[in-house]
RNA sequence: CGCGGGGUGGAGCAGUCCGGUAGCUCGUCGGGCUCAUAACCCGAAGGUCACAGGUUCAAAUCCUGUCCCCGCAACCA
């Protein structure tokens, strides 16, 4: 049974930020969406940097750089993100690059065509410091309300253009109210509902007083949210799509922090809807990680940087801990312990020591050869796992996935205790103890294939200790049928899965 | 009356939408086992589900009110 193409995005990242463990946690989770699709179809996904904005046109003029040089000389470190993270992206695409200014202008064209897009004027009161417009209700004595800043605001006016965002709202509240799916978690959505019941007004989408953008015909740049945005379209080629890849892929699902929200799903919607196109199939607005509790901030000093983790604990224990730790879709706290508890203890004590024991067990009593096999209680009891498993990627319930198949982790540790393996040994009952090293063996196999698109590379070393070829990942429907594991296949046991990590010395 | 999230055994969290024996992980205590990364397995203790009212045969779950904590300027998933 073969499911229709899926595509998966993460955010573009803005490019003069620092990666910290947030931009790795959306990167893992869309990572292991589009693994998991694949176990059973086509997939494919998309990252990429946001590149436009004053904010990088000031920041490479401080840097005595041009924007371009600035962007460029950035960029590498976000292309080393994923990668870092064992995360393999199908595209990588950057707000700078001509495919996508030739995407905006042809949606923007279109947009204009149907009466959506006009000519009007911007003004506010804007603080140049900050490089900000702000209502007039913010302002403190007439002044910025940052209070970090305080200088004295201007009422500044251009001529822009303008999105007709105002003429959606019903058409927004309908999609919401009829698919409430289109946006989870569920308090996203109530929050994205208060905010189309509330006021809802047209979006100036262009920009004249400063030229790092996408240039219009006739001046002025557009405005960085709604060139953003389109990048998931301008990856697939549209308008012309000349690898068909627009056609086979798009619409797809948007992976999003939760203070996004609002762009992807009131006022993309909307621009698509107003171009003639598909909205996509569904928003997902994760939460956020916060460090003992508190928002992680440069300026609280609490940032933790994804890099320096991989150093201590390797990219499987990191998405392990990430997508296991918390429901996805709520905020939850991590801390260097806890990372080191979930490694030693799920990864190391459960897992690891699993694969270890038990091919430790057969070295010892059958020379490493996989026995005759045989399906018994444990593999009536796990038939159903694979589509467990997957039912609850698809619906990007990670926690729940893994709790899953941790039922299959302790059920085989458990099936070694009361069935004493070196007692049938003794006793020379040896069919008995063929029955079970099989059973341990297949089971291990099974958790290679179904922890693979969580932890592609230990998922791997086991499977490469299991004697097998290549990686396991296979197509589940296929792999996943108890026996699968071949009479005569020779394993080795290798080096610990996940070595134990010894917390610091007081 | 700005908006939103949250307050559940020692710690961290599910469960709350669709009321009906309060569950998970870690920690603690006791036992078992010896294949294994001092790992594994079994059992136990420990909670008036923030507080006060209300609805109900029945409320962590629904309604009302109160208290407390956290986000909502920038960086930013």
């Amino acid at each position: 049974m073969s499911e229709p193409a899926f595509y998966v995005t993460t955010p573009i990242y803005y490019i003069s930020g620092t990666p910290h463990i947030g931009h790795a946690y959306t990167t893992i989770a869309a990572d292991v969406l589009v693994r998991a699709a694949r176990a059973y179809g086509p997939a494919r996904s998309l990252t990429g940097t946001d590149e436009h904005g004053q904010k990088v046109a000031n920041a490479a003029a401080a840097a005595g750089m041009t924007p371009q040089q600035y962007v460029d000389s950035l960029a590498p470190r976000w292309r080393e993100l994923a990668p870092a993270f064992d995360a393999r992206f199908d595209d990588f695409i950057r707000t700078t690059e001509p495919r996508h200014a030739h995407t905006c202008l042809a949606l923007f064209e279109r947009m204009r065509a149907n009466g959506d897009v006009y000519e009007g004027v911007y003004e506010g009161w804007y603080c140049t410091h900050d490089e900000t417009f702000w209502p007039e209700a913010k302002l403190v004595d007439g002044r910025c309300p940052n209070p970090e800043c305080r200088r004295p605001v201007e009422w500044l006016s251009e001529k822009n253009w303008f999105f007709r965002l105002s003429k959606y709202r019903d058409r927004l509240i309908a999609l919401f109210r009829e698919n409430p799916d289109f946006l989870r978690p569920q308090a996203r959505w109530n929050e994205m509902m208060a905010v189309l019941e509330g006021g809802f007004e047209d979006l100036s989408i262009s920009r004249s007083s400063f030229d790092w953008g996408i240039p219009l015909p006739g001046g002025g740049v557009l405005y960085v949210w709604f060139d953003a945005l389109i990048n998931y379209v301008s990856a697939l080629g549209w308008p012309e799509d000349p690898d068909g890849l627009f056609a086979r892929y798009w619409p797809g699902m948007h992976l999003i922090g939760k203070e996004i929200a609002r762009f992807h799903t009131l006022i993309w919607p909307a621009m698509l809807w107003s171009a003639g196109l598909d909205i996509p199939t569904r928003v997902f607005a994760h939460g956020w990680i916060t460090v003992e509790g508190e928002k992680m901030s440069k300026s609280l000093g609490n940032v933790i940087e994804p890099f320096a983790l991989l150093e201590q604990f390797g990219a499987d224990s990191v998405r392990y801990f990430l997508l296991r730790e918390a429901p996805f879709g709520s905020d939850f706290s991590i801390s260097i312990e806890k990372l080191r508890q979930r490694h030693n203890s799920d990864l190391g004590n459960d897992l690891g020591n699993l694969l270890r024991r038990s091919l430790a067990m057969l070295a010892k009593y059958r020379d490493g050869i996989v026995p005759e096999p045989y399906a018994g209680a444990l593999a009536e009891r796990f038939a159903d796992l694979p589509k467990t498993v997957h039912e609850h990627v698809s619906c990007v319930r990670f926690r729940e996935a893994l709790d899953e198949i941790w039922t299959l982790v302790t059920a085989l540790n458990r099936a070694i205790d009361d069935r004493k393996p070196w007692d049938l040994f003794k006793r020379q009952r040896d069919d008995e103890l063929d029955a079970l090293l099989y059973e341990l063996c297949e089971g291990l196999r099974w958790l290679s294939l179904l922890l693979f698109p969580f932890m592609p590379s230990k998922a791997t070393a086991m499977w490469q200790q299991l004697g097998l070829d290549g990686t396991p990942e296979r197509r589940w429907d296929e792999a996943l049928t108890w026996g699968g594991l071949a009479r005569g296949t020779q394993t080795t046991a290798g080096a610990p899965l996940f070595p134990r990590i010894e917390p610091p010395a007081a």
